[in-house]
DNA sequence: ATCTTCTTTACGGGATCCCGCAAGATCCCT
DNA sequence: AGGGATCTTGCGGGATCCCGTAAAGAAGAT
């Protein structure tokens, strides 16, 4: 069985190494220290599992996950990560394919949790989720407290800096749409829940903010995102009325 | 000679008491887990040298840093982080009080390079800033491309969702100081280069996004900042016009 | 089919934001 | 003291944002 591990910390990839030849002996190991060249390293190997951090520099953990598992949907993808960022979360469970097995700790487990995981995914194919993400899976997916896909969407656009006239150009729906939309999220994000007057607030901005400290949105989705938002400004021309 | 580690990961807690004992073998080795107990358990040793790592639950290691400085201003620090953010180096330079021994090494320096430095700070009474951290601190006290401490406060304020009102009120100046304060600031991060028109954006939303990836504003500047503004804004009774 | 509920869209208006212009104020340099 | 650069402040106005109200459409339940 070959093992790739893309990680870009030396200790954690030192640590990684050590579980792994104690946990699968005959296993043979192959490292990169980041997406791009992990991405590279799984085209050469036929049938591989793989371990990858989240968050590495160059090419998030997320996006090499989803290249690799369009061009190879039964790849075993254990997911090891600093955080449970509800950003990273929603992130993994978005692309993961039909019946794919896969895993996801986090660095603060101990070592058993993960030799544990590790046997149970890459050998008997099944699905481990550390507690913690479960939880955080779960509050996400709840239909009451919080977002659905759009709105998540919205609340992206609304982070990237766009005016409500272009997000509403970008979803294809009205600006008043938009601006129900927003209203809605500030409502779920608490914004109008504040010890001092409510008048207090650039209501947008705040809204962000509130996401970023409950790790709705971090660094990572936002570059993404913002990725994604240059090809999309590219793609369409618009009649660009041009303040200045 | 006593060494307080403060470190939240388990896998970089050992590899720095490897390190330590490896390099400095007559030391005596205290450890914590977050910025809290580290603080306590500085309290009770007299003269100790500490190695802290960034970014920890509860309490940052630059918060902490702060306090033991100001009890015990000849303590010899080491900081060890995985980032060279320049909100991170702000924050440390801005604690730093005179002629103290501290060093600031990314963890993916080379085990030789994060020896040599430890000797050369707690030994020698040295400072070693890596050479990345150091390119960034001289980016950030450059007079051109970058921010003055008003500035930055203000951007601070912008990031957390303050009102321009607010904000005027917050750092005694008028509003249409702010305003052009918030010009300077939008000019500086590149809000207005962009391909598409330059009517596409929220301007105040977009400079904090800049500022986000560039890593001017991070998480815990921004949980640091909102735990001030909370604390300004209950000892600053407002005459609270209440929109709602 | 009818009723309920949720979403979408439009109109309109008050508050805020962004900024050009210009008159002081402040500071530094010589 | 004089000159120049920077900062502050006020006025005014166009654009945007936030939202109350309400009509029309869509989805589901009985």
């Amino acid at each position: 069985m070959t093992v790739l591990i893309v990680e870009d910390d030396a200790v954690h990839r030192a640590f990684l190494r050590d579980v792994l030849v104690g946990t699968l002996p005959d296993c043979r190991l192959i490292e990169a220290a980041d997406g791009v060249a992990g991405e590279a390293l799984a085209r050469e190997h036929e049938s591989m599992n793989v371990v990858v951090d989240l968050q590495m520099p160059r090419r998030t953990g997320v996006e090499m996950a989803k290249t690799l598992w369009r061009e190879r949907p039964a790849t075993a993808i254990m997911f090891w990560s600093n955080y449970a960022d509800e950003a990273y979360v929603r992130g993994v469970s978005r692309i993961v394919p039909e019946g794919a097995a896969y895993g996801y700790v986090l660095k603060s487990a101990s070592e058993e949790r993960l030799a544990l995981a590790l046997k149970s995914v890459f050998l008997e194919g099944q699905c481990v989720i550390d507690r913690e993400i479960r939880s955080v899976q779960q509050k996400s997916a709840d239909r009451s407290g919080s977002f659905t896909d759009v709105e998540y969407e919205i609340l992206v656009d609304l982070a990237l800096g766009l005016t409500d006239r272009l997000i509403a150009e970008r979803r294809g729906i009205s600006l008043r749409s938009v601006q129900n939309r927003l209203a809605q999220i500030y409502d779920k994000l608490g914004v109008y829940e504040t010890e001092a007057g409510s008048d207090v607030f650039n209501l947008r901005m705040r809204a962000v903010t509130l996401a970023g400290l409950r790790k709705l949105l971090n660094r990572n989705s936002l570059e993404q995102a913002e990725a994604e938002l240059a090809a999309w400004l590219a793609a369409s021309p618009r009649a660009s009325g041009g303040r200045r």
